[in-house]
DNA sequence: CAGTTAAGATTACAAATGTAATCTTAACTC
DNA sequence: GAGTTAAGATTACATTTGTAATCTTAACTG
C-alpha cells in the first residue's frame, strides 16, 4: 500500500474517531477543535481550518490508496477506514525506530528521559507495561 | 528550519557517522553496506546504490536547509553536520508521538508490547531508564 | 417539470522530493 | 601551457503533496 501523507493521516484520524461518516461529518470533525475553544483569550494554537474541497481531495486520494472505503448512500457517500489505527501507528512507529535507532526502542525512550520529557504518569505506565510483559515471558 | 526529507536524512546519517567528510567519502559510506555483504547467498535486502549525482544534489539541499556546512578544501569541500543527531531524532520522535499518540510515550511502547516486539534487552534497558529517572525525581 | 443545489469527479498548480543529466571551471597531466 | 578531469553548480523532470477551483450531474424545490 502506498504511503499516507500527513494531511491524509489527519483525515483518516477524523474518520477513525467516528465512522462510517459522510464527507461533511469528517470536515466538521476536522474543524471542530477549532471552534471548541474559539475566541478565548488564549489564541495559542489557532487551529487550522480545513477547506471543504481540500478534504474531499484527500478522501479521494485515500480511497485510491485503499486506505478507506465508501458505500453509496442516496446522494452522498459514507466512508470507513480500511486500515486499523493501531496497525498503522505501529507500522509508522517501527519505521521511525528502524530508521533512527537501528530498530531499538530503548534509545528513543532514553532521548525522552534525557530531555526530562518523562513524567510520573509515563513512568508508571511503562512500569505496568513491563510487569505485564514479565508476566507473559516468565 | 525546513523539514529534512527521508533521502536527505540518509545522507545526513552517513555524515554523522564520520565528519568532516568529502562528497566522495559520503557517497562511499552510503554505498558501503551494500558491498559489505555483497554476493552472499542471502540477497535478502539488495541495498540501494546511491548515484553520485543524487548524493551531490542532496548535499546541496542540506546546505540550503542549513542542516550541514562545508569548508572549501583545495578543489573539493568538506562537509559537516550543523544539526546534532540526538537533537534531530528526538525532535522527530516527539513529533510522531505527538501526532499519533497525543504526545504520550506509553501507547507507543504498548503497541510494541502487544506485538511481542519487546525482548529481554529492551525490557532491561527500559528498567534501567526508569530507575535512573526515579533516582533523579525522588 | 425547470431551475437550483450540492456531492463527488476532474482539473489545477506550486512546492517538495527522488533521481539524475548537463554545464562550468578550477586543478591535474603530459 | 593545452587538454582532460572531475567537483560542485545548475537544470531537468516525473511524482507526491497541500491546497483548491471548476465541472458534472443527480437530487431537491417550488
Amino acid at each position: 500500500m502506498t504511503e499516507i501523507s500527513n494531511a491524509e493521516f489527519e483525515v483518516l484520524e477524523a474518520l477513525w474517531q467516528n465512522y462510517p461518516a459522510s464527507a461533511n461529518d469528517i470536515i466538521a470533525k476536522l474543524n471542530e477543535s477549532a471552534s471548541t475553544n474559539a475566541n478565548s483569550a488564549d489564541d495559542k494554537k489557532q487551529e487550522k481550518q480545513w477547506h471543504d474541497k481540500t478534504v474531499k481531495t484527500l478522501l479521494n486520494r485515500l480511497v485510491k490508496k485503499q486506505a478507506i472505503s465508501f458505500e453509496k448512500q442516496q446522494r452522498h457517500y459514507l466512508y470507513s477506514p480500511l486500515l486499523e489505527r493501531e496497525a498503522y501507528t505501529l507500522k509508522e512507529s517501527k519505521s521511525l525506530i528502524e530508521r533512527m535507532f537501528s530498530g531499538k526502542l530503548a534509545p528513543l525512550v532514553a532521548g525522552f528521559a534525557k530531555q526530562n520529557d518523562l513524567n510520573k504518569d509515563d513512568i508508571s505506565a511503562l512500569k505496568s507495561l513491563i510487569s505485564d510483559w514479565e508476566k507473559n515471558n516468565d
